[in-house]
DNA sequence: TTGTATGCGTTATCAG
DNA sequence: CTGATAACGCATACAA
């Protein structure tokens, strides 16, 4: 437990100013070869080390970025704070995490608080983009980058995945194969995501002449009991379906067991799709059909947006949406 | 953008000193009702900030802490630093995320980072805790608390799942099934925390008079691909086995695709238990049995434990043990 | 090539 | 009750 020492004292020991120390530990000046080595061995066998703080104070730049997410419950959010974790290391900047639990006051809260520990700039990702979000966000003196959800409309930066498109490929997959009968599991009515992703599922529907009116469909919360509720609720229905999406592979898990309970073969009876494509797509026997997106990536753009911010100095709009790719596995076949 | 205000500002705006500010922006001292009114209104209407560098500086403490975990792939580490964070949150500290990609040398940098920027303390999360660690952690002047592995031996404070005693428990609930025959899926070699559920499992039948030596065993990588191959392996070994334990969850659940791939019914055949319990373990049509213990708890006691080192001002040993509890589901059966 | 002096925005001490 | 003023530790413009 040695006490820090400061560079007055490591200035004092070399007989020189502090001046010439500052400038050797940060190479930002001519310093005379002998006396640099003198300070650099002073350096070294007192374990000097800048306070930081006050650098930062005097230079009015932290090299910390903030982020704020609404979930830290699964592997998504996980990934993508390992890629935000990643790029800003190359870049020198740290990360300062909060969670909101997806509750507006606490972002509220957090939003301030970050602006108070006077990061460079934040990372958010929330559940649900509102007009009181935009306000906020408005009045930061800092560049501010959206994760999950399409800013376009409120012109602030983001990154997405590409909901609607992944959702409508996804489903003109199903139609190549033959499927017209469709069953439909979706999420939360208010979420922006769920509702761009049926979207692209019905548009791609209705491309192929068919009516959605018709189409068996319910909502859930991602998990997947809530899937296999789904699921039993259509199956109860009666309405008959060749093929089921599902808006998360949780879900469509829950509605893959929920079939083999009730009797159905998979996928010779009823193909299966997931919106997403995690781990769980390959935990059954059985293994689902989904849409893989990277959240690593997710976060790796983010951060690299961000950053990008944050060098120009102001803020401008620029929106990047991550690449996807249709898996098609056991879970979904050709109709006869 | 607004430009930010600095105290001075204030100060003259209200026509009074910077102390006088200070005290009644921190409630720091007596000042007059009438000159108090008139500066909360000033702070108001500028939407005054205190600059928390200046402060810290000052102060000589951060009221951050930094995390270093190697891994930010799965729902357990999220789940872990959400309970930091939520704690953190009801102490007013903040958290600074580092991943260290679980290489040593990374780790080593982020320590010496993490004490670049003055955190108050650090939670340490590895898969595998070396000398060179000790070594790191004793020459730092703030508290470390290791979250995952027992540093007892170490006397460095630390939160751990007690693997030892959940893998016998749960070996033992199947020896008490009736099971006397088992297979045994384990992690990587060097893993500490998979020798200790090992160990566990193993004392567990060699309390019942089993011969260890002849049950068959693989390791893996705890993903449900590398289960799958280490039964496959096992089962091709001809070796019999009415039970079989995976040192995690994943490995569990590949081993029951396995073993219903080779034409075996769970739990009539073979009864599986994961020393884990995750989503995945309700993924599955056939729910897995296994161990649940709570990441969020892991991480909401490390973060107690941590502050209250910081609280302290002097590092003290002490250890903390995640409670658990033994989940028997379907995948399990009564010998007859 | 080196040193001096000032600013960064607070907190805290000590007079008044 | 209030105001000067000295830390806090560093960067940097300007002088020498």
């Amino acid at each position: 437990m040695k006490k820090d020492i400061n560079i007055s004292e490591v200035a004092k020991k070399a007989g020189v100013s502090i001046a010439t120390v500052s400038r050797v530990f940060n190479n930002s000046g001519p310093v005379k070869e002998s006396t640099r080595k003198l300070i650099e061995s002073i350096i070294e066998e007192t374990g000097y080390l800048p306070n930081i703080l006050a650098r930062e104070l005097a230079e009015k730049r932290t090299n910390l970025i903030g982020m704020i997410v609404h979930n830290l419950t699964g592997e998504g959010m996980a990934r993508t704070i390992q890629g935000v974790s990643d790029i800003l290391e190359e870049h020198a900047f740290n990360l300062l995490m909060t969670c909101s639990n997806g509750n507006f006051e606490s972002e509220k809260k957090h939003f301030e608080l970050l602006r108070l520990k006077r990061v460079d700039g934040i990372l958010f990702a929330t559940r649900n983009f509102t007009k009181e979000h935009k306000e906020i966000i408005d009045k930061l003196p800092i560049p501010v980058v959206v994760l999950l959800q399409d800013t376009e409309k409120e012109q602030i930066p983001c990154v997405t995945f590409a909901n609607y498109s992944m959702a409508k490929e996804a489903a003109e997959n199903l139609l190549k194969l033959g499927h017209r009968s469709f069953a439909y599991i979706g999420g939360p009515e208010h979420s922006a995501n769920a509702n761009e992703r049926k979207a692209g599922v019905m548009d791609a529907l209705k491309g192929a002449d068919i009516d959605i009116n018709s189409i068996p469909a319910s909502t859930g919360n991602y998990h997947i009991e809530s899937g296999y509720e789904g699921m039993e609720a259509i199956i109860k229905s009666g309405k008959k379906f060749s093929a089921v999406i599902a808006v998360n592979d949780g879900m469509a898990i829950g509605a893959m067991n929920c079939l083999m309970d009730h009797g159905f073969s998979i996928p010779e009876d009823v193909s299966v799709l997931g919106l997403d494509d995690t781990v769980l797509a390959k935990a059954s026997r059985l293994k689902l059909s989904g849409v893989h997106y990277s959240y690593t990536k997710l976060g790796d753009e983010g951060a690299a947006l961000l950053l990008k911010q944050i060098q120009s100095e102001s803020s401008f709009f620029e929106k990047k949406v991550i690449p996807y790719k249709v898996n098609l596995r056991q879970s979904v076949r050709l109709m006869n």
